[in-house]
DNA sequence: ATATAATATGAATATCAATTCATATGAACG
DNA sequence: CGTTCATATGAATTGATATTCATATTATAT
């Protein structure tokens, strides 16, 4: 292997630490998920209850509260009740900004 | 099940189609994986070639090679050969600002 | 109090993706 | 041309995570 002293002592001063890059990481983990992806960008057309979100989708209810779960506990989506009912939707305006990055890319002609 | 049909009408009318919110969710699952973050982090701030990210990272060099070929097929990052050595940057913009996004979230006070 | 509707949750299963292992390729050099 | 170094790749294994299944919770209505 060859030397890289001056190089690695560059990235190591700058690098985040590794909660952060953990953090960083889970977040956009977060995002990858086909599921937990047509949610948001469901949610960032319209409030919508559990049973809405599962018959659009047409995937099972229990399923779609385990991926709202994930999605509350990122601080991505927030939830108010109304009787038996569960209405949800996003609570972080960076879900746009991200998903619109994200966007760009895919779309960008090469 | 109680009824949704008008919000069904609107975010069906809205929502993206199936393959462009397929490769959304490709790309930001290859920036939820830990080693890949920290390969996109160091990659932003130097370019380096294989075996330095490897012994920087201290993670086998084909586990990164495997990394590489992801993120290249992702168009994030490009490579050059100069003899044995094979080169990493970046390749694309949106890499800063789709972390940056993500950063700002996770460093939002509640 | 019981029944029903909407949602949530724990555990089991099924699916998918990251790492490892073995090996191949490509380049430089004697 | 054989050896060494840097990197890449296919297949096997391991590890993680999404979905399903069974059931619990919460609220409303009769």
């Amino acid at each position: 292997m060859h030397d890289h002293h001056a190089l690695l002592d560059h990235v190591m001063k700058e690098m985040p630490d590794d909660s952060t890059l953990d953090n960083l990481t889970r977040l956009f983990k977060v995002f990858g998920d086909r599921t937990r992806m047509r949610i948001l960008y469901a949610l960032s057309l319209e409030e919508m209850c559990v049973c809405a979100i599962s018959e659009y989708l047409k995937i099972e209810q229990t399923a779609i509260s385990h991926q709202l779960r994930v999605l509350r506990e990122s601080r991505l989506i927030k939830s108010r009740r109304e009787g038996k009912t569960v209405y949800y939707s996003l609570d972080d305006s960076h879900v746009h900004s991200i998903i619109s990055e994200g966007y760009e890319h895919i779309t960008e002609v090469h």
